[in-house]
DNA sequence: TTGATATACTTCATATATGTAGTATTATGG
DNA sequence: CCATAATACTACATATATGAAGTATATCAA
């Protein structure tokens, strides 16, 4: 059995985007923040001071993609955006208050959706499937070095 | 090590993202559609006539999202759209020859991304995979029936 | 039959992404 | 030091989705 066989592409898909509808509803719900912003404020969290580029890069996205998001976060007032004092064309977004709030708020939304993943994979399984997803990040490679990595 | 140790709704989202994109290149390239217009013109191949409700039961999307696909669909003259026979409210969805050349030219890009799945999962872990996102997917429950299946 | 309701679809506002093109700013080789 | 290239970001057109509200048409119960 193949992975065409199992149409396993479309099958991620799928249960990819079924997950992400389930996980915004029950962070909406909790007063919180969509999951892409959840994903977005995560990091911004960790770092305490990260430029778009960085983000961009760690979220695998454009740059014009996280534009349109700080943009959105700080219209939240999720987050602060400051120049870069080592390099102008560089901003610094850090997480303001109601960002920190927004993600405690988020945190038991998101344990019922790993409870989910949970309950439909067994334990050793989880750890294959997690060593499998990340096999499949690293075959890929680096996304926009186009040429190099040939599907 | 639960799915919150694996991070593993984020590691699902950003492999799904990142396949999508890869797929999304590779089937631009031999010049046919995008991975969401495949799903849905492989749906109204195998059936031959479909009305929007039933793609979107199938996508497990809104209708609203089949009405914007489905004009893409036409405008590019991969289907056709007539009223049902037996609804007046209904369309009929069915193919068109450049729709299922188009089918055709994403057959060699689609095993390629296959390859790459193929490689990261054992054969073995691949049932095992497919099976467990099924149960995901049963455990969600249909979309947009939201208060019954509590995430 | 008819009146209430359900169904199939559309429309609009919005979120999230890509990709291309453009603007500053920084870095670098001669 | 300066022309050129690279970098960090913005702007715009487009694709893909949700969700709410509206329009016909169908169905069912009284």
């Amino acid at each position: 059995m193949s992975a065409k066989d199992h149409k396993l592409y479309f099958l991620l898909q799928r249960v990819s985007h079924r997950l992400k509808k389930e996980a915004d509803a029950a962070l909406l719900e909790s007063g919180g923040m969509s999951t892409a912003q959840a994903a977005v404020m995560t990091i911004i969290a960790e770092e305490d001071g990260v430029s778009q580029k960085y983000l961009a890069e760690r979220l695998m996205q454009r740059e014009s993609a996280i534009t349109t998001m700080a943009n959105r976060l700080l219209k939240a007032g999720y987050i602060t955006r400051t120049r870069s004092d080592t390099d102008a064309r560089a901003w610094v977004l850090k997480p303001a208050p109601a960002g920190m709030a927004a993600l405690r708020s988020i945190r038991s939304p998101f344990g019922e959706i790993n409870a989910v993943l949970d309950e439909a994979f067994e334990d050793a399984d989880l750890d294959q499937l997690a060593r499998g997803l990340q096999r499949v990040l690293d075959q890929l490679g680096k996304p926009f070095e186009s040429s190099g990595n040939k599907v």
